[in-house]
DNA sequence: CACATATCAGCGTAACTGACATCG
DNA sequence: CCGATGTCAGTTACGCTGATATGT
């Protein structure tokens, strides 16, 4: 078992322990700090949407990428990046893989040669309706233990710590 | 520049937007969304703490194995490991680092020949509060656009979506 | 033999850097 | 020549899986 019922015998340094080999013991800084929490969170959050999207053969990306579409209209790859937030060099595989499953349609633009205009499909755009609803269970699944109340000021708080943040140097390159 | 003036050929569908190739128009959804402004709060965070950490040649998982050391005595590697959230097999590398600078100790158990007992130096506390007063400057530098109230509140909803969530299935392999 | 511990090798993803060719 | 765009190659950190050797 687990349960180390220990000899007694290294009971050597240790103040605040007695027992040297307890399990299950999260340090009380480490539950507290508000760094931890979000990131802890976050990557809980992250899981959760990313199980779900999974479940219609999505990553985060897709979505993310088709709701600029939809929401802001066709785009160049460079002007999807700064929407994103993905990298220029990182988009290239994402547009690849949702143009391979005719989700948008990457054309070259006749009016600037160097770029490809973006656009979402029919079917992209149906098949972003499904991944909304999927998202918000997940999202109503993350948020459960909160009422309406709560949820929106977490999600105002959240916003005011990126908005505050966002002001300067946000990234570089794309 | 970047001030694309369309010649409005490519102005096809998209009923929000006009022109079809403007920058900086992050869509609602991708700012409201709880998981997105989630993550991407965690990651600003995450970088804050990172950097902040690598002043002193740190990266958090030391921060946080050496916090679990101080505070609940010394470890196996397998406790360390659920008390800090760290993979058993990523451990090794972090004692690793950590005993390469003195900072923790690794001495055979006498009692249990398979495990490694591991013991923060009095170097290793030195450092971990020259970490701690590291991460508060970060800490302060991310909060910084709420007050006490606010903070407490947001450690609030985060904990408690922590604590609801951890209660079924957290992970697996350790 | 089943189980625990430490270790190692490796994988997939996210985030990021640098270089390059093409085009404006 | 400078700058923007799309593309490719490669790196680092992280989270996680699987196998192995040793010890209980």
């Amino acid at each position: 078992m687990t349960t180390e019922d220990a000899k007694a015998t290294a009971a050597k340094s240790a103040q605040p322990s007695d027992d040297g080999m307890d399990d299950r013991a999260t340090p009380d800084r480490l539950r507290t700090l508000p760094s931890r929490l979000l990131v802890r969170t976050a990557s809980h959050a992250d899981r959760l949407v990313s199980e779900a999207l999974a479940t219609e053969s999505a990553r985060k990306w897709h979505f993310v990428v088709l709701v600029a579409l939809t929401e802001s209209g066709p785009a160049s790859q460079s002007t999807l990046s700064t929407r994103t937030g993905i990298f220029r060099s990182d988009m290239v595989a994402v547009i690849n893989d949702l143009a391979d499953r005719d989700l948008v349609e990457r054309a070259p633009d006749p009016d600037d040669r160097r770029r490809n205009v973006i656009t979402a499909t029919p079917r992209g755009r149906a098949y972003l309706r499904r991944l909304d609803d999927i998202i918000d269970a997940a999202q109503d699944d993350l948020l459960a233990p909160l009422d309406e109340t709560e949820r929106r000021q977490l999600t105002g708080l959240l916003t005011r710590l990126m908005n505050h943040h966002s002001k300067a140097a946000p990234h570089a390159g794309r």
